[in-house]
DNA sequence: CTGAAAGCGCTTACAG
DNA sequence: CTGAAAGCGCTTACAG
């Protein structure tokens, strides 16, 4: 094999081209290197000699080696659905989280690696695959794994939740309280004198869809409105899968009474929402009021700007990594039982331009 | 040390417990797992046992022992700067490359691996840092990075590079014709009637903002127009400090004549000048046309929708990762040389609803 | 064809 | 206090 005499000129130093280097042991360089406590009786003039011939070297120590040694990658896994089906793609939301994320991890020099899967239950055996050593624990975004499955998680590795569907064995979930935003969201709407109130919500089956619609039926029925199930719009959670839902919900609408007020599960609905009513000529807040939820990006920067539930994803990303690192450090210290299984962020309502009182001359959707 | 009472529990098996189970040695665990061509005479039985115990155990290699031997990680990296200062944030650029990076390192059974720096200057040793086998390359997002500098990058480490400023030695950088998109945008506004075009220019010793002042200049000059360089205003690349340098430029300019159409250096920018023009009551098209850079999300969910200049960020990412996986896979194969050093992307001229014609009456800058 | 040994690069525990 | 050895978990090249 001519390998050998590739390799040698873009091969990294290693810690025995050091001790060669300085006349030592590799040993000797790793004491010094590494600054452990066995270098202290190593002569000042060695231990001189040792860090010019790495920096020279320009050496590094050997990241897997070391993984090898101490099992820890310092590596945490970001694991996360990407949307969208074919042209997937990560999103507002994840962005938000993922910013958190990053910042958290940098603060305690771990290095985020992102694992996208295209759906939780099929592909589990992708992520215990990704369980091998090469991060130390996972955080998992929003993920939807069926209790019965959810032994498929490989035991050895800690894992952190954001917004799961549904508890999963010896692993904590941070959420937020999404059913009150949800209620004072829509108890805001009402206080504006809106009572037609259409809720965009996503997908029923979904554990937070439930929760904001929790929400605003009890605003509603604290207002002693009734619920009327036709205002209940599954849109799924996505800016682009939910234009066409909306248009066709307009469009099925035409001639009717343009409802008072439009509750989206999350703001990238809500901004769909936004397009297919300004294409349909009809004006937010003028004609109709528009909220959101969750204040990612796209709430600042629509306009009008959305009203919105504000979830802290940011801090909760970074409150994961936390957790996260608290479990691997402690994976093998007494039990390894988790103490909370929750953490419940506050939610919190921003007020912005996109809600207005309902307009004295009722208006019909028109055509378009 | 009860270190290992501690750990059993919670440690992955290995090959040996494997082979224990089986009743046969590591070595032959391995051939049979991993398919090697050396598990081709072991006997049905023994390997049907081999793997039902690897199943039992839910065996999975370890990955930093497999990267020590293949010298492989299978793990790109991705670095970026974080703008935004001490809340620094990944931006709707970094999203629309990552989901490329994402998509085709998900192909190739990459795992990526993001590197947030904060400065690329003072952090230049950080990312040397990284190099130590953690990854198998990077990928380096809008880098700016002397060339006096540039030899601090690992020699046996690929880079790739996204947005260079400067050409950097064995790196390819892959760009977009920037110069282009900017005349071709501006061209645009003067066909439509505009004459004033003020031009919010990012920064002006980027190499991009330049590329763009040069395509702004071209396309006046073309059309006869005088250079005014008051028109130039810089406001950086984000979206959030440009917000205050936009405003205070509108302040400075009460009384006086609103520009026909703002070109801005990119999206963020251009939706900070939406706020803004929005809080003066200033109407976009009606009073004044505004055209941004990108396409990203930012200008598909702005109302109104801004015409853009596209980069294709998402092919972009996923070309960039087909590359640096090139260059990793033929590191030891002949000449470590790169072939051709820069990629050039084209740009397209995206219409949408922030250009109209120049009002018949010159509008003057309100109080506000 | 099959098994025992060497080695990837590092660190830790253990003799001198 | 300092050095040689063992070992992390895997794979590959080399004897039987």
């Amino acid at each position: 094999m001519a390998r050998s005499t590739h390799k040698k000129p873009s091969r990294a130093a290693t810690l025995a081209d050091v001790g060669r280097a300085a006349g030592v042991s590799a040993m000797a360089a790793s004491a010094v290197l590494n600054g452990a406590r066995t270098s202290s009786r190593i002569s000042p003039s060695t231990r001189e000699r040792i860090i010019e011939a790495a920096g020279k070297l320009r050496y590094r120590p050997n990241a897997a080696a070391r993984a090898l040694v101490h099992q820890r990658m310092n590596t945490i896994g970001v694991s996360i659905v990407i949307d969208g089906g074919a042209q997937g793609e990560l999103n507002q939301y994840f962005l938000e989280i993922f910013n958190g994320v990053i910042e958290s991890a940098a603060v305690s020099n771990q290095n985020t690696t992102v694992l996208a899967l295209h759906d939780w239950q099929r592909d589990l055996y992708r992520l215990a695959g990704f369980c091998d050593g090469r991060v130390d624990g996972v955080i998992l975004i929003a993920p939807r794994i069926p209790s019965e499955l959810s032994s498929a998680l490989p035991e050895h590795t800690p894992f952190v939740a954001l917004h799961s569907d549904n508890p999963l064995p010896n692993v904590v979930n941070l959420e937020s309280d999404e059913e009150t935003g949800a209620f004072q969201i829509v108890q805001h709407l009402i206080s504006q004198g809106h009572r037609r109130i259409v809720h965009m919500c996503g997908d029923q089956t979904a554990l937070g869809a439930q929760r904001r619609i929790r929400g605003y039926r009890k605003a509603l029925s604290s207002a002693r409105i009734p619920f009327d199930p036709t205002l209940l719009i599954e849109t799924g959670f996505s800016q682009i899968p939910a234009r066409p839902i909306v248009r066709n919900w307009l469009k099925t609408n035409i001639g009717r009474l343009l409802p008072d007020a439009i509750f989206t599960v999350n703001d990238g609905v809500g901004l769909a929402c936004l397009e297919v009513l300004a294409e349909a000529g009809i004006k937010v807040p003028e004609h109709v009021s528009l909220v959101g939820f969750d204040d990612t990006l796209a709430a600042r920067i629509a306009v009008p700007q959305l009203t919105t539930v504000r979830q802290p994803l940011r801090a909760m990303g970074s409150r994961a990594v936390e957790l996260l690192l608290d479990r691997i450090h402690h994976k093998h210290g007494g039990e390894n039982q988790i103490k909370q299984s929750n953490v419940v962020f506050p939610t919190e309502l921003v007020l912005r331009a996109s809600v207005g009182t309902p307009s004295a001359t009722p208006k019909l959707i028109p055509q378009f």
